[in-house]
DNA sequence: ACATTAAGTGATT
DNA sequence: AATCACTTAATGT
């Protein structure tokens, strides 16, 4: 966990804070596709990612998904700063995109740190900022694009994040993760396909123009 | 060979 | 863009 640490945050972060993490922080694997926290789940530790990649999802009161962003290296969730003056119940739902491992921290540490350590507080500001403008772009992306966009957008993030162009994924998944259905998943992907962009298999999207 | 699941399609709203 | 109803294709047992 030592040398993780020191690879993702060495520079970042000064070395007592850096010796605090690994007192208090605990490393956790995640493999694809399982769950960080879930929706109303109490936020009890707040994530460092250290490598793969973590998407975020919204959730109605019918269980229906919506993909907001993913959280990448270096990177931490600002819906858990939030949380840092008690226990609240989280708003989102994380799950791991890829295998991905994190050092959770419990999150009485945070305030504490905020006064202690100068480097804390920049990056907790930091990450609230890239947070903000992601969750930005997440609305104008729902607000101006039109299916066959975001299912682009969609197509082109997911090749990014998981660091190759052949996507594993069924068109119901897609479906779910946009909120619409897999009949309208499949009909615009044939279009884009058409227009060479991509190329279809089943349970597989090779992404051709990035 | 049969069941299950993924994907394609026309018609309707 | 969503839904229905149905078909076809791929895959697992």
């Amino acid at each position: 966990m030592k040398k993780k640490l020191n690879e993702n945050y060495g520079y970042i972060f000064e070395q007592a804070l850096l010796n605090e993490i690994e007192e208090v922080g605990k490393l956790q694997h995640l493999n694809e596709g399982e769950t960080l926290i879930n929706i109303q789940q109490k936020v009890l530790y707040m994530p460092l990612l250290l490598n793969g990649a973590i998407k975020i999802m919204r959730e109605d009161d019918r269980g229906d998904e919506l993909l907001l962003y993913y959280i990448e290296i270096g990177d931490t969730c600002s819906m858990t700063l939030n949380c840092c003056m008690g226990e609240s119940l989280s708003e989102i739902k994380a799950i791991a995109e890829v295998d991905t491992e994190v050092i959770l921290i419990p999150i009485q540490k945070m305030k504490e740190w905020l006064r202690k350590y100068d480097s804390w507080m920049k990056f907790v500001f930091d990450s609230f900022y890239n947070r903000t403008n992601e969750m930005l772009e997440a609305i104008d992306t729902l607000a101006f694009l039109d299916m066959k966009e975001r299912l682009i957008k969609y197509l082109k993030d997911k090749a990014f994040i998981n660091h190759t162009t052949s996507l594993n994924a069924t068109h119901r998944d897609i479906a779910s993760d946009l909120n619409t259905s897999r009949v309208v998943i499949s009909r615009l992907l044939k279009k884009i396909e058409q227009e060479k962009k991509i190329k279809l298999y089943r349970n597989k999207i090779e992404v051709l123009e990035v």
